[in-house]
DNA sequence: TAACCATCCTGTTAGC
DNA sequence: TGCTAACAGGATGGTT
């Protein structure tokens, strides 16, 4: 599941071959993969087509390459199971969705995969608004009610914690909340959680500043170790642009460890079902209090 | 206005 | 062996 570090590693792997690059031809194979996108595929087409890329952007799992000439961008989400596969003319991936050809300047022709078995992912042209936060950021119109993730330096601790209290909600919900806190999502919730001895139903109400201030910190800890090592890979769900996969899967101390002994105390990790997707927790270290 | 939840979507796997 | 149902979860729009 392509959560900050894995939208991250895919931003970072595409911008030295896009950064220049001209878009000589485009593909779609699937129109639900523009389900994002504010017309039919042959707009999105005209509107690509031609284009000079600019380098890769990102806000939480959203990511952006500005086009050449105007306020526009190339919006990209990759959903559950998206991939930006970069490779050369002759090679096609299963399940590629959308497919780019680019033209680079120094780096020769290249192709640019799109590929997304479930189809939650997207590709949209959209046009740059500036942000309500400050400092004042240039994002997509459809981004800009996402909140900065907190790798992003200009990310307001004191707001997110006062925000955060007034909420009438539980932790982990406001944790998946992408308008609150960007760019976490369930495994890396699961993780930060544990790493901090907080249950997930535990209401931000009632959660206090130290240990608010706490969590804040472990999903630091936790997103930067896992952009460190690539990404989380459970399977071939998640690659970055040369499709090669994380390690940080071995690193989970909470998430799919169901069964598993908790790697602080020794009792069984436990898995609940909640909001339509599984919780993992120690039952021990982590209780409302 | 805020909170919540059904919905979208398909390859894989478990169960019969 | 082959069929069916359950499962995975990010974002969104509709409902409460």
């Amino acid at each position: 599941m392509p959560e900050l570090p894995e939208v991250e590693v895919i931003r970072a792997g595409l911008e030295p071959a896009v950064t220049g690059a001209t878009v000589a031809s485009v593909v779609v194979y699937d129109e639900r993969s523009l389900r994002r996108h504010p017309g039919p595929s042959e707009d999105f087409i005209d509107r690509l087509t031609g284009r000079r890329m600019l380098a890769p952007e990102r806000r939480g799992k959203f990511m952006w390459i500005p086009l050449d000439g105007g306020a526009e961008v190339l919006v990209l989400h990759l959903g559950m199971s998206g991939q930006v596969l970069l490779r050369d003319r002759d090679t096609d991936d299963l399940r590629t969705r959308i497919r780019l050809e680019l033209a680079h300047p120094a780096h020769g022709p290249l192709r640019l995969n799109f590929v997304d078995q479930r189809i939650f992912g997207s590709m949209a042209i959209d046009t740059l608004v500036p942000t309500s936060d400050q400092p004042l950021q240039l994002v997509p119109a459809s981004v800009a009610h996402i909140a900065r993730d907190p790798l992003d330096e200009r990310f307001d601790d004191a707001t997110f914690l006062a925000r955060l209290s007034r909420k009438n909600t539980t932790i982990k919900r406001a944790l998946l909340d992408q308008t609150l806190i960007s760019g976490v999502g369930n495994i890396y919730a699961d993780e930060s959680l544990w790493a901090a001895e907080i249950h997930y139903d535990q209401p931000t109400a009632t959660l206090g500043r130290t240990r608010a201030n706490a969590l804040l910190a472990e999903v630091r800890t936790v997103l930067t170790k896992a952009l460190a090592e690539g990404g989380t890979s459970f399977d071939a769900q998640y690659l970055n642009v040369n499709g090669q996969s994380g390690y940080f899967a071995h690193s989970l101390n909470a998430y799919g460890q169901q069964g598993e002994p908790c790697p602080r105390c020794g009792r069984p990790i436990v898995r609940e079902q909640f909001m339509n997707r599984g919780s993992h927790f120690c039952p021990r270290c982590q209780r409302v209090r």
